[in-house]
DNA sequence: TAGATTGTTAATCGATTAACAATC
DNA sequence: TAGATTGTTAATCGATTAACAATC
């Protein structure tokens, strides 16, 4: 991508470049360190968390590679300061606020899933066509009509659009939510969307799950029953 | 991975070893191949899927390598053909059943969530603790106590179980699950669980998404904005 | 034919893994 | 000290991309 070497002279603190896969194990660090906390564990190493995820003890210590954070050799990471430094890179611009669009099964879901304010994000609209949850609210929130929600998001500067109607109103919204202004969507309706460049846009793939499992079914009871199962001894592990 | 290059001489048909970045975008395929049926569109070509889904051409030529089916030169592959033949893939044992563990939130919207019956799963069972929810069944299934649940499940022969309940239970339900003769789970407590190698774990990270979101957003509207931006001018003095 | 696309091989790129000196 | 772990560099592996002959 960026070929020639500049040098790097700015030292303000600025978050690393992550990849996907990174990312995704950043989320898990996170859950994972939020239980110790809890539990008022004080250190982790890198190699007890790569056990917990199922992972090679060496990406984690290169996922931290680019982190604004100190272990201590032959301890391990203080518990609270690696949450942080973790929390640093995915909020390092404060908390976000979202509208969830779509009251059926799953923006209700969302709607009352109260992890996200756990992490800091803040839920200030619901939307949905129906009338019929024009009567409802959740946590003070209220669901209100689609018809001036583009008004609504402006006014109330929202950073986030979650994306909970059917599919084929979903590229409808995803227009919609764009010229109110958000800076991402989040979509969990099953289909693909086109949104200008520099909205982000990620997709919550439901289904990927139950297919992978079928595939992942399918592949252990066709092909790796040939050769052992003694009941496999349950070997419990990660993976 | 295999190195010595032993003759495939058994031609049955057999799945072929898939990275989950390639079963993702299977799923992804799969709900364009929909949406094309539907509208009773008859061909489609590696280029058009590839600019829907926003990757490079090549690698869906290379997902679709070692899938059973022939496109036709010039024109692209039979919606119906290759829908087929993705579904081959991860459906190839049949039809699974799963059970609900958990009729929370996340619990109720996935009960309700009808696009797992339009790809051949059947919910065959409920479970909560609470008995206010008790009374309650979805599509015809109950909601049980989960006294009996392994007994129930076995009688049943349900093939996976999904975990909605709080993160702190769920290594308990995921022991019971394993009990009760599953041969999947599909995880969607912001836990890490610890099961048997036979079994096939598959986790849904939904904190994922949030972070995701915040840390591009948090990219984008820090660095990306440098150039253009006239406030962020900013010609930084080097000392 | 001209244009488009498949299906495959080879090249490139990036992520994972191994290894180990430094250090508490 | 002995044991454990960090933090980094280099090696390996696998996934993505490029390129192109074959073909409708």
């Amino acid at each position: 991508m960026n070929t020639n070497p500049e040098p790097l002279n700015k030292e303000e603190f600025r978050p690393p470049t992550l990849s996907e896969a990174t990312l995704l194990r950043m989320s898990r660090y996170l859950n994972v360190l939020e239980e110790f906390a809890e539990k008022e564990i004080p250190h982790i190493s890198t190699r007890k968390l790569a056990d917990l995820l199922g992972v090679n003890p060496a990406v984690v210590k290169q996922d931290f590679l680019p982190l604004q954070v100190k272990g201590q050799t032959g301890v391990g990471y203080e518990v609270p300061v690696l949450m942080q430094a973790i929390r640093d890179v995915f909020l390092s611009r404060g908390t976000l606020s979202f509208a969830i669009i779509g009251f059926g099964n799953i923006g209700q879901a969302l709607a009352n899933y109260v992890s996200f304010e756990k992490q800091g994000f803040e839920m200030k609209a619901i939307f949905d066509v129906n009338p019929r949850f024009h009567q409802y609210q959740v946590r003070g929130v209220p669901v209100e009509d689609m018809e001036h929600m583009e008004e609504i998001m402006k006014e109330r500067q929202i950073d986030i659009g979650l994306i909970c109607t059917p599919a084929h109103t979903a590229q409808d919204v995803a227009d919609r939510l764009v010229a109110a202004g958000v800076k991402g969507i989040w979509n969990f309706a099953p289909t693909e969307l086109m949104v200008p460049e520099n909205i982000i846009l990620v997709h919550e793939h439901l289904t990927r799950g139950l297919l992978a499992l079928s595939y992942h079914i399918g592949q252990r009871h066709t092909f790796k029953d040939e050769s052992p199962k003694p009941e496999t001894q349950n070997v419990w592990s990660r993976h």
